[in-house]
RNA sequence: GGGGUGGUGGCGCAGUUGGCUAGCGCGUAGGUCUCAUAAUCCUGAGGUCGAGAGUUCGAGCCUCUCUCACCCCA
């Protein structure tokens, strides 16, 4: 879920952005992913699973893809490590820091830890380490390491990379991963080692076919090469003119160094732009602790997708998680946030509106939105809600955002508990068509959350709009602009009433919690049926 | 060892520049209503902000010390 989280969250920024866009415009917004398929740790774990490392890459990013599908993320994009168009991008830019004079020889010695790719303490500072040497993540022992590589000239751009923080303090955000890149800068930046000789699989060093690329100096070029198509002549150049650079890069925090530090050194090298902004977001952890395999509290999204779908997981997780915080999955508060949020909050109002426009006006809109909220300070409530949570999208505030756009579905359940249509049909006359025009009201206002929530929830949106009487095409060609009021007009039918968001039933409780709970339950389920009884 | 971030009601969080009855969501207690996914709506309880000192007329917010948790140190 860790891995998943980021892409979600990257999906969701990307449909908001892209519902920003202007009709028949040429589209601005890409969303780029894909997968690392180099290196040691890459090699070792197809080698274990008897496959060659393409074979095994090849799996591995199918599996994404599929999860990606089912977690109803649209990327434009899908970049992997292993494509020709990348290697071409890798060796143009490897070369073109090379005649920079940024690339030399050095022996680099330290223990190496396999599995995170990295040397974990040189031999002089070796306090981090575990037991024997091992890895304190992966637990297993360090090897000692000593080869003749080819470095980076990373101190080289302190200063530089010390002028981009100053000029523009958002490059980083949230603020606290700045300072920490700034405490890193402040300590001195040291160069380092992008090749490995001991490593076969990865792309060649093209002046030295015995070493290899380092992972993450190859990786990183992704967010270039990501934008050239398969089977074009691919250069580093063609890659820039597309549409560089980035304007956002979305990682987890564990990643933050190699972005905010060796990537634009990278790339000031080699004399290109370096990406507008980087935002490490945090940790998930699992009944407040750590997730691991190891651990055996792993949070499989799948799995997650499977019981809960799509619509509840991007929604728990980009509205309970303070972006750019470590969160916290527990099951109980999963299972209790999105049912109170997606099924009550909005489900029910949605479910009870089309029933009483179904029961009362044959599921069919008396009046045009905009004159049925004509002179209601409702409408403008609804407004003003939906702009804040607009604000919130742009500073990629998502808990805000959700918190807004369900204090729309607050209102409108209070607005229709207080004017009560359901009693007003009864009355007949003037009241009859006020209690109407609320039905519709509601309905406009439930029509635009769906708009509203629709980069976090796009299923569960495109459901609202098709029971409103739209169809799926004109859900997918929606920008944020139709939020506007008004686009609910007389005469359209609405389709039958069915809830949207099913709520997520727990299963029998284990019987320590469920005693105090059964007790008290119990009398409000006797006392029920009584009352149906009589 | 160094650097960084945190510790606010049962749970998850907010609380930019010191001045609020310390707030929101979830949960929970009671009530109400039945148009509705036993849902909506109303009312309430529950914290004294990790600990100790200090600055200040006044500190969750500033300073110091201690402590706990997490992250980083090719």
């Amino acid at each position: 879920m860790g891995s998943a989280y980021t892409t979600i969250a990257a999906d969701a920024v990307a449909r908001f952005q892209l519902s920003g866009e202007y009709r028949l415009l040429e589209k601005r917004v890409i969303f780029i992913t894909g997968t690392d398929e180099h290196g040691e740790k890459i090699a070792t774990s197809a080698e274990a699973s008897g496959r060659n490392p393409k074979e095994h890459c090849d799996i591995i990013s199918n599996s994404y893809k599929m999860l990606w599908a089912d977690l109803d993320i649209e990327y434009d994009k899908f970049i992997r490590t292993t494509d020709p168009k990348h290697e071409a991008v890798v060796n143009d830019f490897y070369s073109r820091v090379l005649s920079t004079g940024d690339i030399y020889r050095a022996d680099y010695e330290g223990l190496y830890c396999v599995s995170c790719e990295e040397y974990k303490a040189s031999f002089f500072d070796e306090k981090e380490l575990a037991e024997n040497n091992c890895c304190p993540v992966h637990l297993k022992p360090c090897v000692p390491r000593k080869e003749d590589n080819y470095f980076f000239a990373l101190s080289k751009y302190q200063h530089k990379l010390e002028e981009l923080l100053t000029r523009n303090p958002n490059f980083v955000r949230p603020s606290h991963r700045l300072h920490e890149v700034e405490g890193w800068i402040k300590s001195g930046l040291r160069d380092f080692s992008i090749s490995r000789a001991s490593v076969e699989w990865g792309i060649p060093v093209p002046n030295d076919t015995k070493q290899t690329i380092y992972v993450w100096f190859d990786a990183l070029l992704g967010y270039l090469s990501a934008s050239l198509d398969d089977g074009e002549q691919a250069s580093l150049q063609q890659a820039v003119d597309r549409g560089w650079p980035a304007s956002l890069h979305l990682i987890g925090k564990d990643i933050l160094r190699f972005h905010a530090i060796y990537w634009p050194a990278m790339l000031m090298s080699a004399g290109i732009s370096v990406p507008d902004a980087v935002f490490g977001h945090g940790f998930l952890t699992k009944d407040g602790m750590k997730m691991g395999k190891s651990l055996g509290n792993t949070l499989e999204p799948k799995d997650l997708v499977g019981r809960f779908g799509a619509d509840a997981v991007r929604y728990f997780f980009l509205r309970e998680v303070e972006f750019g915080n470590d969160g916290d999955y527990s099951e109980e508060r999963f299972i209790n946030t999105v049912n109170a949020h997606l099924a009550n909050t909005i489900g029910n109002l949605l479910n009870r509106t089309l029933g009483l426009l179904k029961k009362n006006c044959n599921s069919t809109l008396a009046f045009d939105s905009i004159a049925a909220a004509d002179g209601n300070s409702f409408k403008n409530n609804v407004e003003n809600l939906v702009d804040k949570a607009k604000g919130h999208y742009e500073n990629l505030s998502l808990t805000s955002a959700c918190e807004t756009v369900l204090e729309i579905g607050n209102l409108g359940n209070l607005y229709i508990d207080e004017q009560a249509p359901w009693s007003c049909f009864k009355q007949g006359g003037e009241i009859a068509e006020k209690a109407a025009k609320d039905l519709v009201i509601i309905l406009e206002t439930v029509r635009i959350i769906a708009i509203a929530l629709s980069p976090i929830t796009p299923s569960l949106s495109l459901r609202i709009y098709t029971q409103l009487g739209f169809t799926e095409d004109q859900f997918r060609t929606l920008r944020w602009d139709d939020t506007k009021w008004g686009a609910l007009k007389a005469g359209q039918a609405m389709m039958e009433p069915k809830p949207i968001f099913a709520k997520i039933e727990t299963e029998v409780e284990e019987k320590d919690q469920a005693s105090p709970k059964e007790g008290k339950g119990g009398k409000k389920k006797a006392r029920s049926k009584g009352l149906v009884e009589a």
